[in-house]
DNA sequence: CGCCATTGACTACAACCGTCATCGATGCAA
DNA sequence: TTGCATCGATGACGGTTGTAGTCAATGGCG
């Protein structure tokens, strides 16, 4: 067989010049998320619930869901507190929070953390609506007072 | 041993109830992000090169560069054309295509498409200079004059 | 002309992800 | 009490990603 030698752990030493203060929230993948999206709308869910709530959108088994949640609570992104013979799950941030933290790596890997450029890129796709160009001239207006 | 039976293919048939034109863009990996990076911003460069280009922020080996440049090019993400011994590559997608798609997706994922919580995010989190609010003021204006 | 350095192709391998099947524990109904 | 339905744990399989070693072809230099 004749493995390699050396070989290094993967996945770990991502870059030779990295930013200090780098935690890793613990990454959250698509499938992943659509659980979260439940949890996040109902709070203490059993993963039988978690499924049904599911059925309209993904194909999945109850084995899957579950597989799913286990991975999730390994991971510690959702909590799960024991309810007779099961478990009932739960967030443990805030999807605000959440939101706030994949908001700021986006643009950051994106756009070198300036916010304008992306905008910008939403406006040419047509994808802003009468009433979101009211809400971001109503939150611009607030964040200039702010400012002075 | 005895494997189990069905077995569908992975990946592929990922919701039920999926948005119709959804066709993916193929996607790009952190890893091959770093190099995307790289041949945006000079246009054709050898493995070689962009190894170069890489040094101060990525400790990789040249094996590994020539791996992702490949996997790039089986993406049919970047074009690769023959220089004598060697392949000179660049990107098939301008980068700013490439960004649009990647903001849409993210809207669409985190908030349903809906630009203003992604830009109160931001302000939130204090990331917003005082020129990033004069340029969005700007476009804002702009906006709202193509509406009317 | 012969050797060496460079280059891409192929292979490898561990961790991770999407998806599930199977199994053992366990509590409720008949 | 016995059986069944349910639940979580475990493991598995095929694909992807990060990272890299090895090898054969090939072209330039001495």
């Amino acid at each position: 067989m004749a493995l390699q030698k050396p070989k290094r752990d993967p996945r770990s030493a991502n870059a030779k010049a990295g930013s200090a203060s780098d935690k890793a929230p613990e990454r959250i993948t698509p499938a992943e998320h659509a659980i979260m999206d439940v949890l996040w709308q109902r709070a203490p869910l059993a993963a039988a619930d978690v499924m049904e709530a599911l059925r309209a959108e993904k194909d999945w088994t109850s084995t899957t869901v579950k597989t799913l949640l286990s991975r999730l609570v390994d991971k510690g992104i959702i909590d799960a507190a024991r309810d007779g013979r099961r478990f009932l799950y739960s967030p443990r941030l805030a999807r605000a929070h959440y939101e706030r933290t994949m908001t700021h790596s986006f643009v950051d890997r994106l756009f070198g953390g300036r916010a304008a450029p992306l905008v910008a890129h939403l406006a040419e796709g047509e994808r802003l609506t009468d009433e979101d160009i009211a809400e971001l001239d109503a939150l611009l207006e607030e964040l200039k007072n702010d400012r002075r």
